[in-house]
DNA sequence: ATGCTGACAGGAG
DNA sequence: ACTCCTGCCAGCA
């Protein structure tokens, strides 16, 4: 039973995994598809001790923010972005940030349009 | 096994 | 608009 620990961890990781290019999610909502929607800071968390080779660039603040333990600080986090086709203001926010949230798939609603 | 921490989020001043 | 305080939960030492 508590391999929901485990499995928060493994949907943290297939979640960030198929974040399209260009586009990002909020801790807050990666850790609520996950199953805790508190559990934010625990997601920020697996992004610094997760595994490095997924985008976790990706995956920002709900406020548009960027991360502050990156690698490099926001700036870098920012270039990376940057890299990816978001636009970053002066401000190091993301641009029409609710724009570029991606929203996941759904299990089983077909997509009609 | 326990405690402290933290790449957050939300509310209040 | 900005700043400060609180809550929350899994990971790490």
């Amino acid at each position: 039973m508590e391999e929901v620990n485990d499995d928060f961890r493994q949907r943290i990781y297939a979640l960030v995994a198929q974040i399209p290019k260009g586009r990002v999610m909020t801790y807050g909502q990666l850790a609520a598809l996950a199953g805790s929607p508190y559990a934010a800071r625990i997601v920020g968390g697996i992004a610094h001790w997760g595994d490095p080779d997924l985008p976790w660039q990706r995956v920002v603040m709900k406020d548009g923010s960027l991360a502050p333990g990156y690698p490099g600080g926001t700036a870098g986090h920012a270039e990376a972005l940057r890299v990816e086709g978001v636009a970053i203001n002066d401000e190091f926010k993301i641009e029409n940030m609710a724009e570029r949230l991606w929203r996941p798939p759904h299990p089983d609603q077909n997509s009609l349009l």
